[in-house]
DNA sequence: TTAGTTAGCTAACGACCGTTAGGCAACGGG
DNA sequence: CCCGTTGCCTAACGGTCGTTAGCTAACTAA
């Protein structure tokens, strides 16, 4: 399918060059047809741009979702935590869907704010549930410290994922693998029971 | 002077708008001159962009230093961490210094990335050279736990300076602070000595 | 077989982009 | 006093932007 050929490479653009910075003529010779051809896919640039935001979206879930199933237990807590820390940061070098629903979700284009912002926060909860239902049943079984609430674990934890979000921005690999670290293991320590 | 009017009004375009949304005949307009006056101050836009880049790390990093300035020993370590967190926060919500700053750095114009990198990366080295000089002396007085080094504390706490940055580019306040206050709890139960 | 839809094309539109040329008044130092 | 510089202007440049009109060939359903 054409479409989808477009919405994959728009994706890469759009990841690279911003909103303003992507155009339907580099995207369509990428493609392999003529400008106006987008135009039989879809109504213009913003109908394309909204769905590939919420394709790019949905993927970004779901890979937090299968990668965070809490069904899951064959590992420990610890190593399920640090693991999707490490796996997400990979994911960012890797995968264009991340870089691109990250840089839209920043800085959106701004006559489509309110679109772009609804599906954004909608993810942002669903994977912040993902995270807490880690935590739950781990708390019943006594592994978060007494004094921190699953609640205060997954906020602050949703915390270093993001720190790692914006040191991969940076771009400096280095400084990016030394601030993850030192960020979970205080982290760790944190939230461990003894 | 024009040249200081121009740069002022230019930083809030490019902030809101990205280097690409952002055009010299909106900027002109706001200004109160034509657009082709801007070129009796600047070579060009990317000259234009270049001197407010560079005007805007240099006030950074003067906030960062004066805010953090290891010489005030008048509070005690935590609630200087504390306040320059929530003092960050707020600045950003006040400032289009620290809005342009923040997203000219994430996602730079490609075409002057050597530039703003280079300037970027040197900003944020010394601001995080800034808050070791906080941490050192708290180490030797003890109140840092033995099992965490100066250079982790110091990286995990940019980890949480910079998450503070993601929930408020994200928008939602309310969200923010409570992200805020989980990452500094767990942060500081992390770090200090018993 | 035929009518309708799909997906591509060329040509061209108006709007806006950053930039340059060239003129004109105000000012400041020799 | 004059001359060079500064700072603004109008006019216009070539280029690119997203978008539309209208044609053609290929496939699909009746």
């Amino acid at each position: 399918m054409t479409a989808d050929k477009i919405m994959e490479i728009a994706l890469r653009h759009f990841a690279r060059h911003g909103y303003e910075g992507a155009s339907l003529a580099d995207i369509s010779a990428e493609v392999g047809i003529k400008k106006p051809s987008i135009y039989n896919h879809f109504k213009g640039k913003d109908e394309l741009f909204l769905a590939v935001y919420r394709d790019a979206a949905a993927r970004e879930l779901r890979y937090v979702e299968d990668d965070l199933n809490p069904e899951d237990r064959s590992s420990s807590l610890k190593d399920r935590l640090y693991g999707f820390l490490i796996g997400y940061k990979e994911r960012y070098e890797r995968e264009e869907n991340t870089k691109f629903f990250l840089r839209m979700s920043f800085f959106p284009p701004a006559h489509l704010l309110q679109e772009t912002m609804s599906m954004a926060n909608d993810s942002i909860d669903r994977i912040a549930a993902a995270v807490t239902e880690v935590f739950r049943p781990a708390a019943d079984d006594g592994l978060i410290h007494p004094d921190v609430t699953v609640e205060h674990a997954t906020g602050a934890y949703m915390a270093v994922l993001d720190s790692v979000f914006v040191e991969m921005l940076y771009g400096d690999h280095e400084r990016t693998m030394m601030r993850l670290e030192a960020a979970w293991q205080v982290y760790w320590r944190g939230v461990k029971n003894n």
